[in-house]
DNA sequence: GTCTATACCACGATAGAC
DNA sequence: GTCTATCGTGGTATAGAC
């Protein structure tokens, strides 16, 4: 259902790593494990897949894309850079309960410990996007003159926060319950007077 | 420099391992390769501590608590919720620039991935400190009535953004150039009008 | 495409001399 | 307290039948 791809037997080896990865951690989680779990062979995921890394290279670029999209959306879908950048923080929020363990692999995954060569979440299309969006609103004078980079943490900071905390089952209630009072806290710090 | 504990063959095994732990991982990095880079033998390692994993767990209670510690004083010595929550975001970013790698630890690794019971760092001693710092300042009336946890991420938020961002190379200049805009986008976002 | 069986190796941990 | 040598387990990945 978070996963772009259609049934199959390659998508049910997708779904059932990132189940894994998620509740177990990607190193405490071996093939076998997950040929138990979709109960399939061995060789059916190698058949699939050059190895574990590769399932989670397919994983890792199958979210990234399609959250990327939904930020591509987004952005043509609104003016203004505050309801585009709204409409961004309500999407992640929306996103992290109907799609709690593709949220975190995204996020709290340190993919770079075991994707070699991967950049940084941070500066990856879907950030690089959110950074644009508030740059534009500093073009745009909706956004105080500010370092960009300074602009974009404060904006989304905040929010990203909050996902972390109910990914880590510290935040009682769903996050859309909270965001009007994100919002305001975050647009506040950084509209023009 | 940033472990508290004292010149000996156990804090060197301590700082190699946190220095391996920061920039392979802890699941990429054997128990032989702290024997190598620490120029140590195997025995030694495991005659100071039980196994890989106390290691780990030694390194997190230890820099955890020094940070506990720290949030504490500067509660101690600021009697405002602004002073006090400036002070920390102030201190947390120098610390990052003196010890990135004691940083990176405590925020960037899943403890849960390799220490099994550990609560998420989120919930842990300095974190908690920094939520009653917030939670006082709503009592006084400095910061605006909202919910505390919202509070609380929209002032430290930005801040622990621009650490991660630093962290992975992505910030150019060092973190206290920018404490000045970040604490006050930071405070104006919870300040009461 | 899917399966079973197995090769191979790296890892965490221990034993025991000094 | 420190060392070297070694064991056993469990992991990834492959071979080859169906």
């Amino acid at each position: 259902m978070c996963l772009p791809e259609k049934d199959s037997r390659r998508s049910l080896i997708l779904e059932t790593a990132l189940h894994l990865f998620t509740v177990r951690g990607y190193f405490s989680t071996s093939v076998h494990d997950i040929r138990r779990e979709a109960d399939v062979s061995i060789g059916s995921i190698y058949h699939h897949f050059k190895g574990k890394e590769a399932i989670a290279r397919a994983l890792y670029d199958g979210l990234v894309g399609t959250m990327a999209q939904a930020m591509e959306e987004i952005a043509a879908a609104h003016g203004s850079a505050h309801d585009r950048c709204r409409a961004v923080v309500a999407h992640l929020y929306e996103l992290t309960e109907r799609c709690p363990e593709a949220m975190q692999f995204i996020l709290y995954a340190r993919h770079r410990e075991f994707l070699p060569g991967e950049k940084p979440i941070c500066s990856s299309r879907p950030f690089e996007l959110m950074k644009e969006m508030v740059a534009a609103g500093i073009e745009t004078g909706e956004i105080r003159v500010m370092a960009p980079v300074v602009a974009a943490t404060s904006l989304f900071g905040g929010a990203i926060r909050m996902i972390y905390l109910r990914l880590d089952g510290a935040l009682p209630g769903p996050l859309p319950d909270h965001l009007e009072e994100t919002w305001q806290c975050a647009w506040r710090s950084v509209a023009a007077e």
